[in-house]
DNA sequence: ATTAAAATTCTACACTGTAGATTTTGTAAT
DNA sequence: ATTACAAAATCTACAGTGTAGAATTTTAAT
């Protein structure tokens, strides 16, 4: 057992920490336990002191903040015409982030400038170009879809009933969603 | 000033406390300060020691509950041959609930049987029903519907932009929304 | 008169995020 | 070399959270 050293550790590029390896063991924490990681916990399974994360992130906020900018890289990446498939797709490995790493999602819906829900929006208007929707129900398709991820998501993690909620749960509301896009408005 | 009187208290019938006067209390501290209050804020606010709640709730989970309950009889309750007004007000007045009184979302989440949830989608159907949808379409329109709902109440709940997010911009989605249910399937 | 239940306060615990000061080490300037 | 400063860590401490458990007072029932 190693009795805690104080100040800065002796080695030359060794720092014992880093952004990364926090948010790595914060993402760990995070899928092991199902909810978010305390402080304290994190800094535990580092075998580091609290605040020393502080050095790192001005808050927790701002630390769950990048551990999202960081997790949701693995997004899908819609290529192909079929944009059916593409935005199934798409939906489909978002809920997963959402429900492999549950309790992000008001740090995700806090993050309005180029956060998850900024990148999934990109994406989805990319995989939608082929419909030719004006400005207008693009917005509207997009602002229901997106909501409804949010929403199936925090229904996912809410939900205590005995039947597990999943995200293969979702694919009716969605194709329905997809239906009504696809059918000629008025 | 008067210094607190340990015990139960004198009056015959006149109990200070009451489980309607604590929901009422904590309605009006999460209405103002915008989120839900602790437990030792309602108590202070009812000047009585926080330990008291619990002689009337379980836990804090359950007073939620219980105050969910007690908003959610306001619910628009849909009458009327226009299933598309209908539902139009139905969703209004949930969203205007979930607004005025934010951060109450995952406690109308995890009530399952005869929450919120249950009983806006009970008026769904009603108002639903002039329809005639198959069961199979009914299900994946209310749950599109309700995770949207719960999704953009979350959104509200977590904007912290600029321009404030407001129950009426929900009318475009929601509009597009039931032009697909209207539309003629396949 | 005795007992029990109801309604309340008190004390205490483990936990949270984090502000502020302190310590140690490495690096750059003189 | 010395001096100064920044970097990286620990320590202490605070105000806040939900809540378990015990003590207290009053009322109701036997």
């Amino acid at each position: 057992m190693t009795t805690p050293q104080r100040g800065r550790p002796k080695g030359q590029q060794a720092s014992k920490l880093s952004s990364e390896k926090i948010i790595i063991c914060a993402a760990e924490l995070l899928q092991q336990q199902g909810k978010v990681p305390s402080l304290r916990q994190v800094s535990r399974a580092l075998e580091v002191d609290p605040m020393a994360l502080y050095h790192y992130f001005d808050n927790k906020a701002a630390l769950l903040q990048a551990l999202c900018l960081q997790l949701f890289t693995q997004l899908y990446q819609p290529s192909g015409r079929d944009f059916r498939l593409q935005i199934q797709r798409l939906c489909h490995s978002y809920l997963q982030l959402l429900s492999d790493y549950p309790g992000l999602l008001e740090t995700v819906l806090s993050m309005a400038d180029s956060g998850p829900a900024q990148v999934f929006c990109q994406r989805f208007e990319q995989a939608l170009a082929p419909l030719n929707l004006s400005a207008a129900q693009q917005e509207a398709a997009r602002d229901l879809l997106v909501d409804y991820l949010h929403g199936f998501a925090l229904s996912m993690q809410c939900n205590r009933s005995g039947q597990p909620l999943t995200v293969a749960h979702s694919s009716a509301a969605i194709n329905l969603y997809l239906d009504g896009l696809s059918a000629p408005n008025r």
